[in-house]
DNA sequence: GACGATGGGTAGACCGATTAACTTGCAGCG
DNA sequence: CGCTGCAAGTTAATCGGTCTACCCATCGTC
């Protein structure tokens, strides 16, 4: 059986190229990593032995002694979330461009899988962790990774951790969307979708609330429906927000995916968003602007702050004493179709 | 500076932990892995030791003796698709269960940067690949992976290499859904998106043009348009097909995504699937039963693909030299508003 | 009392690289 | 000539685990 399918076959070792090329293992190591004080004639049979060989070089091993994997952990809620697809393709392109992998693990927004994982990666020996964190993560386990790997949160609220961190301007974003919904005369505007236990969605949830009550208008909690990050979330909450005696006439999304779901919903209702309902939504992904009718949202760049925490990881790998940097990234409402009709034009 | 951010601390080591313990390193180590050799009461006091100086494992150090990293690497075109998430989202939830990392790298369908990727990857030292080719890809490239580590591929049509693989039913489902819009009457059928270099794309093409000579329906190349896999390449496409002479009146799409953007490019055009067009797409995405109007497509549980692909590489890489599977995962079609209305009931 | 078996533990080679420190040969130079 | 300096390599320790082979004490048994 010449070529069985899983064979692991004996590796080529560097010890083997070297014996190739009539050199020592360590002139083999220096040949690879360039040293100049390798003559071009040796480098020249140890390159052609490497060759000849198939040596394929073992990051791992060398690992060992560098202390340097160039893996990069990203832990994310759920990749199907476009959210977090975004910032995942983000931080992979700019990470792969230097050289360094991604290994991936999703947390389902459960603390429990996060310490898991967690553990996990540390033990995989990442260079550093890029992470955002559920509720209720322990201060004392994000101190705990970085004794032992750089830490990024996408999620720049852990003010006890001196860690770098990206996040989105959630306090500026959910005021403009719904500071905007209210000049259009909505009074009832429910705050629809997210994971209860989010901290991002917390902090939303805050900022719409004191929005609220500064316009005099009072909170109202049934109109806060808290839902798995999908389309089928929104879906299934504005369905049961229309069903209340005193529905709302607009929604505020905690994500555009949300929002989506929240005009399927709508439509499913017999009513259309922008027309008889505004909808807000939050991210801004590609899709806000193709969907019909686009939507109005909070444009916040997911890919952009995923490039971001690359970015910041790539420096603070490089000079680990570097002082913490946050970077809060602007949004701004984009106005589109999903809110082009004030509340007093609203047929009733 | 007690607590520097990216500081790298010294690690507490295997050695350490024996040494508080008061045995050998080989002890230790028996305990960690749980050997019955050990008698309780120094089990106990390593176990302490474990604790109280805050060890981690170092699985990179282990997997250096083991020739076992625990890796998998998964490499897919892009993660911002649907379809890839979907695959990475089912293939992540297998491995992680069994306590497998995965190492996510994207291609961008570009064969040049494939090569590097599966390069770093080797490097890496991965115990399998998960990988979904891209055309042009040669076969003695993949034969050389299955020399380093399993390979399994998403994509089930490199008969020359014998590699476990998964894959949909891309002839029959594009046979059913082609045939089903012949039955309602429409002549004029676009094959839209897809990267022109893609496999899939190609059988699928080539399914398509079949099932139209089988119905005595000529091939048109100037209906094929190949597009980016996004909502806008799908919207872009339609909107070039509408403005032909003789414009089609369905359109089958390489996939959901590309099915989306080709509906909202008609709803710009004044025109609404399943009215005044019909649309089917491949993939079944969550989305596409909540879209409006729902999309007619060939069910093919991406999801179920990256599990599928999870399962082979970890049975592969628990019994190397078990017989090569090639599953191809059954598609059918599923009927929805998209293609609601037979072209004999259109208006013109 | 000799022998084997067995339970509990250890020494040290090993995995595949990196790298500090050392060697050797040769050229330059006052 | 003797010394320095440099170029081009080599030796061997090292990273943090695993694992084979071995040791030693104790106990049962004929």
């Amino acid at each position: 059986m010449p070529n069985a399918p899983g064979r692991r076959r004996k590796h080529v070792t560097l010890k083997d190229v070297a014996a190739a090329a009539n050199v020592s293992k360590a002139t083999a190591s220096l040949v690879l990593s360039n040293n100049p004080r390798i003559s071009a004639a040796t480098r020249q049979r140890v390159l052609e032995a490497v060759e000849s060989l198939g040596y394929v070089y073992n990051q791992r091993a060398a690992s060992l002694r560098t202390q340097r994997s160039y893996t990069i952990g990203l832990i994310v809620t759920d990749v199907l979330n476009p959210y977090s697809a975004e910032l995942t393709s983000g931080a992979e392109s700019v990470l792969a461009d230097q050289d360094y992998s991604l290994v991936l693990a999703t947390t389902d927004d459960d603390l429990e899988k996060q310490t898991r994982i967690i553990r996990t990666m540390l033990e995989r020996d990442v260079d550093g962790l890029i992470l955002g964190p559920v509720a209720g993560t322990a201060t004392e386990a994000l101190r705990n990774i970085m004794q032992r790997c750089s830490l990024v949160l996408t999620n720049p609220y852990f003010d006890e951790v001196a860690a770098d961190c990206v996040g989105m301007d959630d306090e500026n974003g959910t005021k403009w969307a719904v500071r905007r919904l209210i000049q259009q005369g909505h009074r009832r505007i429910a705050f629809v979708g997210g994971y209860a236990t989010s901290s991002t969605r917390q902090r939303r949830l805050h900022s719409y609330r004191r929005t609220l009550e500064r316009q005099g208008i009072s909170f109202d909690p049934t109109l806060c429906i808290d839902c798995p990050v999908d389309r089928r979330g929104g879906y299934d909450a504005i369905l049961q927000l229309l069903s209340m005696a005193d529905a709302p006439t607009a929604a505020y999304c905690y994500s555009d995916v949300i929002a989506f779901g929240v005009m399927l919903g709508l439509r499913a209702a017999g009513l259309e968003a922008g027309k008889d309902f505004a909808v807000i939504g939050f991210d801004d992904v590609p899709e806000a602007s193709l969907w019909h009718p686009s939507l109005t949202t909070v444009s916040a760049d997911p890919r952009g702050l995923g490039e971001m925490a690359a970015q910041l990881m790539l420096r603070r790998i490089a000079s680990p004493d570097a002082p913490v940097r946050r970077e809060i990234l602007p949004s701004h409402l984009v106005l589109r179709d999903s809110t082009a009709t004030p509340l007093s034009l609203l047929s009733d």
